[in-house]
DNA sequence: TCGATATAGTGTCTATTCTACACGAACTGC
DNA sequence: GCAGTTCGTGTAGAATAGACACTATATCGA
């Protein structure tokens, strides 16, 4: 059993939602190959780190965020994927609350920025695969699980939440279902402090229950509704 | 940028459903580390193949099998995880109905066997892990698509359905419930050809439609019931 | 051949969940 | 104090889920 030595590296999708729009942070190449393309942020495993740290690693370099959402995508790995040579990839996706989500300053301002994730512009490498396949995973997260309140910013309000699923979803939800629905998986818990941005009735803000996970397999499916 | 050269790996969780039970192909090792102990069968990847390929590759020398179901699972790189150095392994997964499921003729017998993937022996590696997170994957999976039916050689009865449903689900289904559901997906098709084993009335037999694919995720969501 | 045995195949009723739908409350700014 | 804006709330009809039991059709052996 030979052991051929092969380039690892990780490339990060992170998403944010403002403006009612999937935004995903996009990277200008400075080097060949694609140089001067956007692509996502990235980077060579190095040998002594886990391959979430590398990706921590990246996202920390590009925004200097840490103890965001992060999971692991999937894996590309064609021989031909980069010219350079065969790299094999992991991919990770990534969440922002659109409040944190802003590109680390020292960084030119045309050198990363986040933009819309489900047409973006012309990408480098596969990266438009990638991007394709993280937009279809979160929308599908979305319609079972509590994961997308991690592009929200606590406290939030539900018409908040409501947006978010919305944007994942594609589609408009019924505000009073969608907020007997979410109530009643008992993942989120009422602060006491009110939202008041405009000239209009204050929003009640909650925070996630401190017993319950992100994601929701039990009983209390989301959707359909 | 600089380019560390790791070693890739690929490792297979090959389930099959034999006498209500869901078993994993392991092999003995036959080399240190670990050597004589149970591990997932795998190999490096070399230079010139994909990972599906290298993965479908590595089935073919154990089974014999071309053409079975795979699917990527998860990527481990965890720079302790193998003692001779650093190896990142993107795991898949297979499934293959029992009635295919053997070990390639010329392995001696102790080489290679399938054995119950909830309680599987000591593995090498961090195997155990990776049965878990497929143990996992396919029961969740269950719960919405029909991607067991790859268990099952066509043509098959409800009957057989509805026991990879439970095994994978670990609970019994009711019988009228369970098939009113599946075929309301519209994703079987009556064969002409009848399964008679044994003293009682024989079963109808089904394949796959030929117009649906295995996973659903449009609405005809087969669980909760 | 007839009875015992084993699995196949089928329908209904109740409880729960989904979905569609509209208006008063509370605040700001003029 | 009025206009404008978002917040917050309940119900009724439709669809789906879930519990439940008996007849049909074959084989086998007495």
């Amino acid at each position: 059993m030979k052991r051929p030595e092969l380039s690892v590296a990780v490339d990060l999708v992170v998403f944010t939602v403002r403006a009612h729009t999937l935004e995903v942070l996009l990277v200008r190449r400075g080097i060949q190959p694609y140089r001067g393309q956007w692509a996502l942020p990235g980077g060579f495993v190095t040998t002594q780190e886990s391959l979430e740290a590398a990706a921590r690693r990246e996202l920390a370099e590009e925004t200097g965020l840490k103890g965001v959402y992060i999971e692991q995508l999937y894996t590309w790995g064609e021989p031909k994927r980069d010219p350079r040579g065969r790299v094999v990839t992991v991919a990770y996706l990534a969440l922002v609350p659109a409040a944190r989500a802003r590109v680390k300053a020292g960084s030119d301002a045309a050198h990363a920025a986040f933009q819309p994730a489900r047409q973006p512009p012309r990408l480098a490498f596969d990266h438009a695969v990638i991007v394709a396949r993280a937009v279809e995973r979160l929308g599908t997260k979305a319609e079972y699980s509590t994961l997308p309140l991690h592009l929200l910013k606590e406290p939030f309000t539900l018409s908040e939440v409501q947006e978010v699923y919305e944007v994942l979803l594609g589609r408009d939800l019924d505000k009073r279902n969608f907020r007997r629905k979410i109530l009643a998986l008992d993942a989120l818990e009422e602060t006491d402090v009110m939202r008041r941005d405009g000239a209009h009735r204050p929003a009640r803000t909650f925070r996630l229950s401190a017993s319950r996970p992100y994601l929701l397999k039990e009983r209390g499916i989301l959707f359909p509704f």
